[in-house]
RNA sequence: GGAGAGGUGGCUGAGUGGCUUAAAGCAACGGUUUGCUAAACCGUCGUGCGGGAAAUAACCUGCACCGGGGGUUCGAAUCCCCCCCUCUCCGCCA
């Protein structure tokens, strides 16, 4: 949500954001509602400023024992001369009534329009990011690690999976139709071995651990930008008017909805595991093959909620991509850091880093991490504010980075530890998670 | 799921139709006094949206807000209806 103010006075700034980031929205309609919108609170306002003014009346009239009754009787008012008076007076304000109930049906159908408007408005990106109009045009900022070759042919991690037991796309598929998967043994094992390793890192960097619902309330979604725009990747579970999340940032940024934070509370640092539920509306024949695109993973997020600093903001933005990075090489998987371009950015998000990770069957780097900063975009569609040093109410700045997803990420773990003979060499940094086991073999084999 | 109790400012807590512009206390902020701390005293003390004052801070002013939404009334924190949430007990249950 941006400030209807600013909008008001630099329209062209919206528009053009919303061209950068191929965001349909009506800046014009929204400024000319906004009009009217005034407009007729204005009137409104008067209208009951002149109720307000007569309504106390009344009770003076009906009251016999007021000092204004008293003193109307000794000026030589007669009871029925006051009565008539209350009658008269009963009779404007019940007109006045009726113009403020007009009004407010208008006043009402107007609103809505505006919130509707106000919740498309996007965020303009920040000046370092790139122009583009979708993930083609987003930009390499730089490579880490070194892209193995192999001295043999390669298999992709579904083939590894198949064969070493540990993936079962064929019953995934069975139980829960396409993009459904099951992890078994070592597979599952793992899966759970990078979780672990990915909260162990942002633990010890000091973010606060929190186990969070994964299914919400709609208000929730809106709140954090993924309602209306997008509305169609979620799962919904309409008969009680909640939505399944696609990540933790969810309720992680939203855990202060409402609130006011003094500034010393900030900032706020913290990371939740919790399953995610995308319905990947709009990818139908995108990436159907094996765990790369699916409707139920779990990740590790971290989220920040600091001051409203821009400075600040940039610096959180680096750290938290710095955290995920940290996962990466102690899993020693190489990466490249991506600039993400206007047109791929979401509604709310400045500026957005990916990671890629190399993936040896898709013989490209796919996207495994992203970290997007939203300046107050969030904080204002949650109420989430914060006193500052001079008391004033400031709305809180928020980010968030993934930590890791899996079982994406197992894609070019499998894939890059593999060895000749089909088995798959676990990663140091994953052996202690997996009771010391160096490598994983096909069942049957030691 | 059943029964009951309750939701008032940052907190506590009065207030059952019109001198309530929501009392009072605590906390907070500013000040005075004081070897220091504490206490005492004085003052300030909500949020949002408009309008005005040279200004989109802190001055003036209008409106709204007592969980949310409707309704009755000239007038609702107060009366009626629906919903949400919290607590207690019962039932079911990982």
């Amino acid at each position: 949500m941006l400030d209807i103010k600013w909008i008001r006075e630099k329209p062209d700034l919206i528009r053009e954001a919303a061209a950068l980031k191929r965001i349909p929205c009506d800046v014009d309609r929204l400024c000319a509602v906004d009009e009217r919108r005034r407009a007729i609170q204005k009137e409104l306002d008067d209208l009951r400023a002149e109720s307000n003014e007569l309504g106390p009346q009344m009770a003076l009239f009906s009251n016999p024992k007021s000092d204004w009754y008293k003193r109307a009787v000794a000026d030589g008012r007669t009871p029925e001369d006051i009565q008539a008076l209350a009658a008269q007076t009963r009779q404007k304000l019940s007109d006045i009534k009726a113009r403020i109930k007009t009004r407010e049906e208008e006043a009402r159908a107007i609103g809505e329009e505006f919130d509707q408007l106000m919740l498309t408005m996007p965020q303009p990106a920040a000046p370092e990011v790139p122009i583009g109009k979708d993930d083609s045009e987003n930009v390499v900022l730089r490579h880490e690690g070194q892209v193995p070759s192999f001295a043999f042919e390669p298999k992709d991690h579904v083939a590894l999976g198949t064969e070493l037991g540990i993936i079962d796309v064929e019953r995934g598929v069975k139980l829960a139709g396409a993009r459904n998967y099951i992890l078994r043994g070592d597979g599952a094992m793992l899966h759970y071995a990078v979780l672990r390793l990915a909260q162990d890192l942002m633990i010890s960097r000091g973010f606060t651990p929190m186990v969070v619902p994964v299914l919400v309330r709609e208000s929730v979604m809106y709140g954090t930008g993924y309602f209306p725009i997008g509305r169609d990747q979620a799962y919904l579970c309409e008969r009680d008017e909640m939505s399944l999340v696609g990540t933790a940032e969810v309720p992680l940024t939203a855990y202060y909805t409402d609130e006011v934070l003094e500034e010393d509370q900030l900032p706020v640092k913290s990371v939740a595991l919790s399953t995610c539920f995308r319905r990947e509306a709009g990818a139908a024949g995108k990436d159907t093959y094996g765990l790369y695109r699916i409707h139920l993973f779990d990740k590790v997020e971290q989220v920040v909620v600091c001051r409203n600093d821009e400075e600040e903001s940039i610096r959180f933005h680096h750290e938290i991509l710095a955290n995920a990075e940290a996962v990466l090489q102690a899993l020693g998987l190489p990466y490249r850091v991506v600039n993400v371009c206007t047109g791929d950015l979401g509604q709310g998000q400045v500026q957005k880093f990916d990671i890629e990770t190399w993936m040896p069957s898709r013989n490209s780097y796919g996207e495994t991490h992203s970290a997007s900063r939203f300046y107050e975009f969030q904080a204002r569609r949650l109420n989430l504010r914060y006193r500052d040093k001079d008391r004033k109410l400031r709305f809180c700045h928020t980010l968030n980075n993934t930590v890791i997803a899996s079982p994406r990420i197992l894609i070019p773990i499998l894939e890059l530890y593999q060895n000749e003979d089909g088995s798959v060499t676990i990663p140091p940094a994953l052996r202690p998670y997996m009771g010391g086991k160096e490598r994983i073999v096909a069942r049957g084999q030691s």
